[in-house]
DNA sequence: GCCGTCACG
DNA sequence: ACGTACGTGACGGCA
């Protein structure tokens, strides 16, 4: 028996000139093939839903287009379907499809195929996964551009529901097509795991990380900011007089003609555009006259209340009282997410207002937050990979890795490593991640090159295994033009035979940092995926809110919080199975600050 | 819309 | 001689 949608002729056929009446049947029928699109990025609400059966067989539900069609019954009818763990969901960008789908109560389940994830793990480094550039390099088809269909209008709802019709099946077509396409790539490339097992299972969860939000105490940090205006006022009259006049601050013209023209001080290094006036050249200028150290401060506290104080209150959503940032998953060259709108992954941490800018993160009530961050991961996973005897020993033995180094470099025995010497280890041991000249050490610790150039060869001598690992990779990464991280995940090198030495350079410290950095990134990735799993087997109510590359911020019911703590430390650490243990540092309090 | 600067891992 | 430590995002100034 066919049952015929409530809302009727509201569906539309792109092909047919008559509108179609979707019924039950034909819904069921595009069982494996949705995509749920037609979506208005200008109020962030569903206009329609796009569904594809197959090529030329594309359907348009126009949910909310100016009409008489009942949006609960659209939804209820596209509900069993969309819910249907047995129905897979192919799309460009679903996880923004799903948010949209969930404001509106329906909760999508079931297998994903994300294209615009598939373009982003075949290149890393292309700059645009949007529908409209993958479409071009993979199906060599121009679709019509959004701004194109919407003109003057203030909404997709206005667009005239033939002409948004048209539209939206043409995207729900693409992804169809695109999907068989991206899917044989992905395969021959050996990236069908990566994609299977880590990206799309996390759209899950960062799509609930994103709905779920963070608590900010928005009166302490509104004290803050007046905190914070006080200490600038106070510290522009400062400027002036040291100065001699006024002058706006913000602007490193007007404040390079101050320093360099009107105090004589001597320039360090040129920009593009004048003199430069960073944070390295104040520092050394700081030792011949008061005024750069006022501005250094002036600078870190006009960034505070900008960025942070000023405007964390104003981005609370009043619907959730909470702050909501995006994950993005098809950003970075090397595999890590990145955050934005607010960006919560670069919240201050150091020093005194580092402490009082954390503490305005807060857990519910009756929650608390749970910090817990994988320690000194890089340096572990450069040990697995470069099988480096004395570093798999050093973690494996638990001893403190950067007073190692410094009794290596030093030459001195592990009980006389000073702080200052394990301070300069710590340097170098980021430094070799980083692929660091002793030019560059040396500006770092303000030693001689020379200098700089010892430590680094004594650690070489300790550290035979890594540099093999360091030269094969470049070497590898010479033939192939590419690097993969220990799971798979692939980036390009072009310039890696560049005949500019410079340019070529630059690609050989990508081609070693990126293999660390980018298994971090797989690491965490998986960790997220198991804990999400691990927490719903378990019934546990623990939320994941943020990611910030080597560390996961929860919040926590406290009745559930040591079942909880175990939980996370446990699939952390066996997220992967690497020759050196991996450690989890965790923490718990009311507030961010407190879970560190 | 780019540039310089600076917050984070 | 080359240029000099990887990966991000947001802000204000300026054209």
């Amino acid at each position: 028996m066919k049952q015929c949608l409530l809302f009727g002729d509201s569906a539309t056929d792109p092909q047919g000139e008559v509108p179609a009446v979707i019924d039950t049947g034909i819904v069921s029928e595009l069982s494996f093939d949705i995509e749920a699109t037609g979506r208005d990025p200008l109020s962030d609400t569903i206009v329609g839903i796009a569904l594809c059966k197959e090529k030329g067989k594309s359907y348009y539900v126009p949910v909310r287009h100016n009409g008489p069609c009942n949006i609960q019954e659209a939804l209820s009818i596209l509900m069993p379907v969309l819910e249907d763990p047995a129905v897979a969901k192919i799309g460009h960008n679903l996880k923004y499809d799903m948010l949209l789908l969930r404001q509106e109560g329906i909760h999508v389940r079931g297998r994903l195929y994300d294209t615009m994830v598939a373009s982003y793990l075949l290149n890393p480094i292309k700059p645009d996964h949007s529908l409209q550039d993958v479409a071009v390099e993979h199906l060599a088809h121009k679709k019509r551009p959004f701004a194109e269909v919407l003109g003057k209008r203030a909404s997709f709802a206005e667009v005239p529901v033939e002409e948004a019709t048209q539209y939206a099946a043409e995207d729900a077509e693409l992804a169809m097509e695109l999907k068989d396409m991206l899917f044989d790539k992905l395969q021959s490339s050996g990236l069908e795991r990566i994609y299977f097992e880590i990206e799309m299972p996390l759209i899950y969860v960062l799509a609930d990380m994103e709905e779920a939000g963070i608590k900010i105490n928005k009166e302490r940090t509104e004290e803050l900011s007046k905190e914070l205006d006080r200490e600038l006022e106070e510290l522009r009259s400062r400027v002036y007089r040291l100065a001699g006049s006024t002058f706006n601050i913000n602007s490193p013209s007007q404040l390079g003609k101050v320093l360099f023209d009107d105090l004589g001080l001597k320039p360090m290094k040129k920009t593009k555009t004048g003199f430069s006036t960073s944070m390295d050249v104040l520092e050394e200028l700081s030792k011949s006259h008061e005024l750069p150290r006022e501005i250094l401060n002036y600078r870190s506290f006009y960034k505070l209340k900008t960025t942070y104080t000023d405007t964390l209150p104003k981005l609370i959503n009043p619907r959730t009282g909470r702050i909501h940032t995006s994950f993005n998953q098809t950003v970075t060259s090397t595999g890590r997410l990145s955050s934005s709108d607010p960006n919560l992954q670069n919240i201050p941490i150091r020093g005194e207002w580092g402490t009082k800018i954390r503490e305005i993160f807060i857990a519910d009530e009756g929650n608390v937050l749970v910090s817990a961050d994988y320690s000194q991961i890089e340096l572990r996973i450069l040990a697995h990979m470069s099988e480096d005897e004395s570093l798999v020993d050093a973690f494996k033995n638990s001893i403190d890795i950067h007073a190692r180094t410094a009794s290596e470099i030093f030459g001195v025995p592990l009980d006389a490593v000073t702080p200052d010497m394990r301070r300069a280890a710590k340097v170098v041991n980021f430094g070799i991640v980083y692929g660091m000249s002793a030019y560059g050490l040396s500006e770092a610790l303000s030693i001689t090159p020379k200098e700089a150039a010892v430590y680094i060869e004594n650690y070489f001598n300790k550290h035979a295994g890594v540099k093999r690992f360091m030269e094969h990779t470049i070497q590898t990464a010479r033939q192939d033009a590419f690097v993969t991280t220990l799971l798979g995940r692939i980036r390009p090198l072009p310039e890696i035979t560049s005949t500019n030495a410079a340019v070529r350079q630059q690609a050989d410290r990508l081609a070693v940092n990126t293999p660390i950095q980018g298994t971090a990134a797989d690491l965490i990735k998986i960790a997220m995926v198991r804990i999400s799993k691990a927490l719903q087997a378990r019934n546990l109510s623990a939320r994941m809110l943020l990611q910030i590359h080597d560390e996961l911020l929860f919040e926590v019911p406290e009745k559930e919080l040591n079942e909880t703590l175990e939980l996370i430390s446990v699939e952390m650490e066996a997220a992967l199975d690497l020759s050196v243990p991996l450690k989890v540092e965790i923490g718990w309090g009311k507030n961010w600050a407190e879970a560190h």
